[in-house]
RNA sequence: GUCCCCAUCGUCUAGUCGGCCCAGGACAACGGCCUUUCACGCCGUCAACAGCGGUUCAAAUCCGCUUGGGGACGCCA
């Protein structure tokens, strides 16, 4: 078998968002399986709406998920004379032709087919005009020149199998725009040829181009790629993705504190199996994507999953990577992210966090001094009551005079202070953790005050019976 | 409107050429265990073959229709 080649083609008009990563990972994945090439093509022909910083946000999110491409990027603007040396030899062996009709005549033309009841459709009625170049006309493919009226133009998909499409379903679309810049199908066709891509892996959105793109491989006389259309990703309530159901781009979830591991697992899942397995490193997912198993119905993206999956993620990260990763974070919060604060609170959240985030809020909290520290009210009530305060006070004084401040001498202390006097732990143990953390949740007590170290726990110690202490 | 595609638990899905499926796994939910709190972890419960007709000894699996959903119909990509 020859080498395979796929490409992903995104428009820089936005970020790169979840389903176009989808695209992205499964081009990806099946270039790699098969030792063959990834290409990057940014399809910037719409000058109007094309960025250059969402070009390289979308390569920022690329590189970010770990996708990396071969050779070159291929910008389409920069390739106009491709385009052009096609159209020019369409125009030549018949199958285009200059098509003068205002865009108003054009619109005028869908709308009398539609009240017809028909497909709104260019009538071709400029095909056997001979025009020649003019100012604002526009080159159109003869449909009927490729292919006879009736016929059918069909091709086996790799995930929705047999599909086909009677060519009258299809009108003479523009090739050229009055511009002279080329349109998407005629662009898209040149630049795979060109580029040798073998497989066309894009969104469910595009199934309508292909015969169209077809028809344009047969004028210009070229071979079929294979073509492999993946499913849409809907919102959870089914409806197509948008801004109301919260984070479609990339980099949204990455400022989230998600992990691009997590992210790539959610998304190969989606629309992809592999027996029962729903854990994947990216090399077993190179290993099993051969792009079989692919599901041809539309899915919707479920957020809990992939909380879940990071969450799982994030436990397996080794401390000092995820101290890499969450020091952005901590610095985003305007906290200095240094090494030894890092290592020494991470272990204490490590298995608790479910996202950077969260680990984050988690590790300013104890690297804060004592006094800027905030104490959640809720829990100060039902914690730091005059009696637990009480408590606080006696630990205090007890901790001061600990020969060492380990979790394990920690530990023998605070045990040893509860029982002696016969409290009930109950009674001392939040009062504790409200007073070191000003919230009810958190490590357990002894690894959370060795952490701390000795100065830091009493400090926070001292602060909570005073901020407790009604106005004095 | 026309054309194309899709249809298994709330969600993601398994279900090789029909029998081993009164349908399996995972997330979520719920219950329990563990536990000095909260998480983690472990155990368990709930829950689906859209409907109707065929074909067949046998259908979630094949065929048809209906219904429901999605997509496409641009000098956007």
């Amino acid at each position: 078998m020859s080498k395979i080649i796929t490409r992903f083609a995104p428009s820089p008009t936005g970020h790169l968002h979840i389903g176009g990563a989808r695209t992205a990972l499964f081009s990806w994945l099946l270039a790699r399986h098969y030792g063959g090439e990834f290409r990057l093509r940014i399809e910037d022909t719409d000058l109007e709406r094309s960025r250059q910083e969402y070009t390289d946000s979308i390569l920022a999110s690329m590189r970010w998920l770990g996708l990396d491409w071969d050779g070159d990027l291929a910008y389409q603007t920069k390739r106009t004379e491709l385009y052009n040396a096609a159209v020019d030899r369409l125009l030549e062996n018949g199958t285009a032709y200059w098509c003068t009709c205002t865009p108003d005549e054009v619109d005028a033309m869908r709308e009398a087919a539609k009240a017809k009841g028909e497909k709104p459709r260019y009538d071709g009625r400029c095909r056997d005009k001979h025009h020649g170049p003019a100012q604002g006309a526009v080159v159109r493919l003869n449909v009927n020149a490729v292919m006879p009226a009736g016929s059918r133009v069909a091709f086996d998909d790799m995930v929705k199998g047999h599909v086909a499409v009677s060519v009258d379903e299809l009108d003479d679309m523009v090739l050229r725009r009055s511009d002279g810049m080329p349109t998407y199908n005629m662009a898209v066709v040149v630049d795979d040829h060109d580029m040798g891509v073998t497989h066309v892996i894009r969104g469910d959105d595009h199934v309508s181009n292909t015969p169209k793109q077809i028809l344009l491989y047969k004028a210009l006389g070229w071979p079929l790629p294979v073509f492999g259309h993946v499913p849409m990703i809907l919102g959870p309530d089914r409806q197509k993705l948008s801004k109301r159901h919260g984070a479609r781009a990339v980099v949204e979830y990455q400022k989230d504190g998600l992990l691009p591991g997590a992210l790539v697992n959610c998304l190969a899942r989606l629309g992809w199996s592999h027996g029962d397995q729903e854990i994947f490193t990216m090399d077993e997912l190179i290993r099993f994507f051969d792009g079989t198993n692919l599901n041809s119905s539309a899915a919707a993206f479920d957020f809990e999953r992939l909380n879940w999956l990071n969450a799982h993620y994030l436990h397996e990260t080794p401390a000092d990577t995820l101290a890499e990763l969450v020091a952005p974070f901590v610095a985003e919060r305007g906290m200095e992210p240094a090494p030894d604060a890092l290592a020494r609170f991470i272990p204490l959240y490590h298995e608790r966090a479910k996202t950077l985030i969260e680990l984050a809020d988690s590790i300013v909290r104890l690297m804060k001094s004592a006094d800027k520290l905030d104490y959640d009210e809720k829990a100060v009530a039902k914690a730091l009551t005059e009696e637990g305060r009480g408590h606080v006070r006696a630990l205090h004084s007890l901790f001061a005079s600990l020969p060492s401040f380990d979790a394990e001498t920690l530990n023998t202390a605070l045990n040893a202070y509860v029982n002696d006097n016969g409290f009930k732990f109950k009674q001392v143990g939040p009062a504790l953790r409200v007073a070191l953390l000003g919230i009810q949740n958190g490590p357990h007590l002894p690894d959370l005050m060795a952490a701390l170290g000795r100065d830091a726990t009493l400090k926070r110690m001292e602060r909570a019976c005073a901020v407790s202490t009604p106005a004095a």
